[in-house]
DNA sequence: TACACTTTGTATCAAATGTTACATACAACC
DNA sequence: GGTTGTATGTAACATTTGATACAAAGTGTA
């Protein structure tokens, strides 16, 4: 695991930490569309992203869904964080987009480390930094977008985070993540097909160049 | 200030970390309404607020506004914190909802206290964690509410957190907080005033009891 | 009192989004 | 090939919200 872990965390961490990292950390594979953290868990141990991408969730008392933003390699969850430190239940739901690989802290390592590595530190406090900002995104576009730009967003996103111009998802998939129903995401897909963004299949959407 | 700020955050600071507030920090007063902190700002100094509310904004191109969450007494802005430690311009706008006073700690002193005080490091964690949960309940607000109940919740918070069931506010500047155009807010006030619930003068509205 | 200004009430219309219903197309499987 | 289930297209309509316009009421002031 030591390789893995030098290649994406070696210029955040220092040689002591990447070694502690190595030794109680687990490496974990998990195939897109698993669940990792579900509304209302107790959180155990804390994600760092190594490859793929995980979408954060977040949910009404209808069951409705809203996607907050993606995690990332190098990445981890600084809502998870929180319930890590404070042992209260997750806010959100974690489900894998892609196949992705992570390696697993143990929850009690996170404040030992904070006082013992500076790089830990300041690792953290970026997280929560960087989840901030994507909060305030996720405002940004539900408070201030309407849903043809949020969707073409969406789908630029996601194209972004796979590397690959073809998004397979139904629209009743796409539909959940943005809160709305399916009939309002085809009315808006194919208006985004007749302008000649995107071209419409069964299962996938292949998008045009993002200009 | 030591009183006041033993008073206010004497439970949370370790005595010597008191003692260092006292020396370096400036005692703040500042009316309703005035701005303390603008989009695009750098900001030198980190408040703790002692008394009264702050409003914190989010302004999108266009200048339309939206209120993200209030600040109360113990509290702090993690905005503004992570302005402070990456030293970038602020993201949001930060406006006197009462008369405040506040305590204003100096940016370089944030990292130094992090290594040095456990009770301020754990502040500075709290604070993060109260903020993202806020933000978690501003996009519930947004995204699985609709504007009357939207409307009705902000009413309560005004009153909960002025400790008077009047509101000094015009429709318009209700409008603002919600991002929505005054008419909207008239129409919804009299449906609410209709039902019993609110009472509408000029320049103030009388909340009903809250249920 | 007369005037200007702000605030609120309300009507009308437009746009965006949500809902329901149903037809069609495609894929998988027997 | 026929059946079934899922995915998509589309029409018709309801609801919510936004935009414009204007009247009415309150406030302050010359």
């Amino acid at each position: 695991m030591i390789e893995v872990l030098k290649e994406n965390y070696g210029h955040l961490f220092e040689e002591a930490l990447l070694q502690e990292i190595n030794q109680v950390g687990t490496y974990k594979e998990v195939a897109e569309g698993d669940y990792l953290i579900e509304i209302g868990d107790y959180v155990k141990s804390m994600p760092l992203l190594v490859s793929g991408a995980v979408k954060i969730l977040r949910e009404d008392e209808e069951g409705d869904e809203l996607l907050l933003y993606f995690l990332e390699r190098g990445e981890t969850c600084a809502m998870t964080m929180q319930c890590c430190m404070g042992m209260t239940k997750s806010e959100i739901r974690a489900v894998a987009e892609l196949d992705t690989t992570l390696i697993m802290i143990p929850v009690q390592k996170m404040s030992e480390w904070i006082a013992k590595y500076s790089t830990w530190r300041d690792f953290v406090f970026a997280s929560y930094h960087n989840r901030l900002n994507e909060m305030l995104e996720t405002i940004d576009r539900i408070a201030f977008k309407k849903m043809d730009e949020r969707l073409l967003a969406y789908l630029k996103e996601k194209v972004r985070i796979s590397n690959d111009n073809t998004i397979h998802s139904t629209h009743q998939q796409i539909a959940y993540d943005l809160h709305t129903s399916r009939v309002v995401i085809s009315r808006l897909l194919k208006t985004l097909e007749n302008m000649g963004k995107i071209e419409l299949h069964r299962n996938h959407i292949k998008v045009g160049k993002i200009d």
